[in-house]
DNA sequence: TCCATCTATGTGTATATACACCATAATAAA
DNA sequence: TTTATTATGGTGTATATACACATAGATGGA
């Protein structure tokens, strides 16, 4: 009768497991990713800056649920290898917009393959219907500062 | 027919989506424990000395899926704010135990109820059963680098 | 127009994370 | 017992993350 306590027990905390899980998880991929030189959190910059073209820092940083200023400083490291141009906005110079360059774009194409294997052992680990299921209550989960 | 491709798109990367949903899950928790002046991190080392006692920094790494190095690194505020207690091994002279203090078990206590509430409001948010359904899936993620 | 406000971005500071490398102590092998 | 290996831990360096604060440009109302 006490079934309720379950979740309000400390090893069952949301953000005690989704942190453990993401360390877990994030040095799997960043293992696979190492030839690459690229970490797990570049190469998703990359790839999303390759679909998605042009944004400014904030759009980008709401989209990835980010602060800011935290993309600001990871922003560096990839213009520093030459794999961003950031460009001043022409209707707002306030703004910055940022893109890939040729450079930056083949990088990403390099390291695709490697994503994929770390991607696929993922899966084959977890399962694709687990997987899924996974992704959807995370993107749910990404959206939790809209209500709370 | 090309359905086979869902999981193998960059929407669906399990690392980026894990991560996007720390952030936010994160930042919801940290938000609430503001008061308490302890970052969730904090409180989950805290919380899991004051429940399993004196251990060596390397157990607790391994418990928590971190490199030691950053467990050390995590120590350090804590320590400076008298939380915890490191004292050598009398058995190994290499070893360093790590124990809450009082002041310490005090903090972990005062900061509860902070995050019993963010805890809560992620339960009402996903609902229970999605809720206790994620653990699950997430603690079989947090034991991958055992198999992979 | 002028000023108050809001918006886009960056810096300073602190913590979180991990890898490469180093030092020391324990343990096993020769 | 001596030596090689392994285990425990820390530092240096680099990136990831977010908050408080500062700056400059855009915007709207008086």
């Amino acid at each position: 009768m006490d079934e309720k306590i379950t979740l309000t027990d400390c090893p069952d905390c949301v953000n005690f497991n989704l942190r453990k899980a993401m360390r877990a998880v994030s040095q799997h991929y960043d293992k696979i990713l190492a030839p690459t030189k690229l970490r797990c959190t570049q190469f998703t910059i990359l790839t999303i800056l390759n679909r998605i073209g042009t944004v400014s820092v904030t759009e980008l940083a709401e989209y990835l649920v980010m602060d800011r200023t935290t993309l600001t400083r990871n922003l560096k490291p990839l213009e520093k290898e030459g794999y961003l141009s950031i460009i001043p906005d022409v209707t707002d110079k306030r703004s910055r917009r940022i893109a890939l360059t040729n450079k930056g774009k083949a990088a990403q194409e390099m390291a695709m393959p490697y994503w994929q294997q770390a991607q696929s052992e993922m899966v084959v680990f977890m399962g694709e219907r687990n997987t899924k299921q996974l992704i959807t209550c995370l993107q749910q989960l990404s959206t939790i500062h809209q209500f709370l």
